[in-house]
DNA sequence: AACGTATATGCGTGTCAAGGAATATTTAAA
DNA sequence: TTTAAATATTCCTTGACACGCATATACGTT
């Protein structure tokens, strides 16, 4: 997924907490994140390509801001793993294990 | 987040959503994903490493399964974000508009 | 003990992407 | 129309890491 590629990166990652507390020109982003201007540009262009981000043109300032389809989707990715945790799972695992010790013992017990 | 970086890696991520339907020796994902079996040696410890994944041995056999934890934490984080398409957001948006053409049209309003 | 099976690890290589510095681009202001 | 401010883009270098191959390790079987 292209949105995880984008996230992974710890300075996009700051960059999109950042953006969480609202829109923000690049200059603002520099100075908190402590970074230099053309690597924000950069990373903001990686997560806009994403579709993490958009812009607005102010003068000569660029407004970022999140877009939410992109963590929304990320959001129903992770609800197929919601169940890890929900308990009645890798209940599996059990299973397989005499699926192993009945092969052992009996040889060929299925078909 | 580490866990970002190793989900973001395509046939990670792929592995992760196979032993999403249970736990399974590596054996099996080598061929259900056609990757070679040092690779998948390789990323099962990354994801290992990341917390993502833990192993039960079994004889010569390591069966791996998904730990919980990390995609917990994973969408906690991502709660933070659900605001973003649950309405009453970007309002900010608007609002540092105002205090942009306010400065412009009568210079420093505020204080 | 010897061999086979299942998995892990080490090493060399190529690729890709992040960082740095310089420069281009855009728009406002004088 | 020159200058300044804000941001984007280009080129280069370097480090990380995914892959392939060979080999090591662990365990079971004969």
């Amino acid at each position: 997924m292209e949105t995880l590629r984008a996230l992974a990166e710890p300075h996009r990652f700051q960059i999109v907490d950042l953006l969480l507390e609202g829109p923000r020109p690049v200059g603002d982003m520099v100075t908190q994140l402590g970074l230099r201007q053309p690597q924000v540009s950069k990373h903001l262009r990686v997560l806009s390509d994403a579709g993490l981000v958009d812009v607005r043109v102010d003068a000569q300032r660029r407004i970022y801001a999140l877009r939410p389809m992109r963590f929304q989707e990320l959001e129903v990715w992770l609800e197929k793993y919601r169940r890890l945790w929900e308990g009645n799972f890798q209940r599996l695992d059990a299973l397989l294990d005499e699926m192993k010790t009945d092969e052992k013992k009996h040889g060929r017990t299925k078909r």
